[in-house]
DNA sequence: AAAAGATGCAACCGCCGAGTG
DNA sequence: CCACTCGGCGGTTGCATCTTT
């Protein structure tokens, strides 16, 4: 059966809501109360669908309606209600006081979901949250373009389908999809992690998932410490190793490009290896465009120490590349405390994934 | 200064379930 | 049960605004 239109359609006005229509709804609504959206329109003189009227009422014209932006705990509550209910606005909204699952929504598209996804290729309960820089306005990102070429191709589906719920509080965030991309297989992948020693050096420890073991070579010594922490990356790297040379890509990058095959075996896309082969691509710094490109040859950790940049405090901090820089602090506070077990989930996965 | 294109968000669309006669 | 209305919801779109080149 052909559902009715809520209403009659032909003649009545869409788009954005004026003053005056503003004015008349919200003066209509005081006097004879909410509800009746189907023939409030023609009582209250209104060429508008009666859908219409309600969706600006509660959305934008209701008098208990929080304006602004979102506050820290909002954001922690949303981040933490999505891992619970998933897209269930209305009921997100419920124990938001002052917000409309419109306004969560839009936010949840526009802030957090792109701050939130996991790693592709995981097939484990586990995951891993990372979040991207926050890009300004302006040109492409690499994400804003991969989410144009995902449309139309039910990528909204893929991300529901892929939900995961995680430990402890950790959010449940949706996955993004295989790059359609051609295969090449490579030896091994390896997680290089960054850390800070108390006396002001840094080491990186190499976690492979074909060997599965770690080494961990000093990175810098006191005195390059400042410009080294200056350099805004954070986490871990992804190093494929290639025929005896070395790839390294960041996280974005390699989130882009690589993927893990049912057989366990990481790949990478023709594309990505031929363009940076050899090379190491640093996490760019968004604020100032600062990039940490390096060339790096095989196995010289002295060359990738000296040009490229290193999370501290590896326990507590690992992860605040996942928030926006100037804001990870509080971010990272609004989440609740993050510890070294995530970092250590994180491992898990990558060496159950071998 | 202009163009390109990303971003944020208000508003729309279509589907669904509850309620009613 | 059926036909239908209504309210509500989640997904999507359109456009003004903003940033970058």
């Amino acid at each position: 059966m052909v559902r009715a239109p809520c209403c009659e359609k032909v003649g009545l006005k869409k788009g954005r809501w004026t003053t005056e229509e503003d004015e008349i709804l919200t003066k209509y609504i005081m006097a004879n109360g909410e509800g009746s959206w189907r023939s409030l329109p023609k009582n209250a003189g209104l060429l508008r669908c009666g859908k219409s009227c309600r969706l600006r009422w509660i959305n934008y014209l209701r008098a208990d309606l929080k304006r602004g932006n979102f506050s820290v705990e909002e954001e922690s509550t949303i981040l933490k209600l999505h891992a619970s209910f998933g897209s269930s606005w209305s009921l997100i909204a419920s124990h938001l006081p002052g917000r409309t699952d419109n306004e969560i929504k839009n936010y949840w598209n526009s802030h957090l979901s792109r701050k939130i996804y996991t790693f592709h290729g995981k097939t484990t309960s586990k995951g891993i949250i990372t979040l991207p820089p926050r890009r300004k306005r302006g040109r492409t990102s690499r994400w804003a373009m991969k989410n144009k070429n995902q449309k139309g191709s039910s990528s909204t589906q893929q991300q529901q389908q892929q939900i995961h719920h995680h430990l402890n509080n950790e959010v449940a965030v949706p996955l993004p999809p295989k790059p359609p991309l051609e295969t090449e297989k490579y030896l091994s992948t390896n997680i290089i992690l960054m850390e800070e020693q108390v006396d002001g050096s840094s080491t990186a420890s190499t976690i492979t998932n074909d060997h599965k073991h770690e080494n961990t070579t000093t990175m810098c010594v006191e005195g390059e410490k400042e410009e080294i922490l200056n350099d805004d990356i954070w986490g871990p790297y992804v190093e494929e190793v290639i025929n005896g040379g070395e790839l390294v890509l960041n996280f974005d990058d390699f989130m882009d490009h690589c993927w893990q095959e049912a057989s366990g075996v990481w790949t990478i896309s023709d594309e990505q290896r031929e363009s940076n082969i050899n090379i190491v691509v640093g996490n760019e710094k968004v604020d100032d465009d600062m990039c940490t490109n390096v060339i790096m040859s095989s196995g010289d950790h002295d060359r990738l120490h000296s040009s490229s940049s290193i999370a501290s405090d590896l326990d507590q901090n690992l992860l605040t590349w996942l928030w926006e820089d100037e804001d990870w602090e509080k971010d990272l506070q609004s989440l609740g405390e993050i510890h070294s077990d995530k970092l250590k989930a994180m491992v898990d996965w990558f060496l159950s994934s071998s």
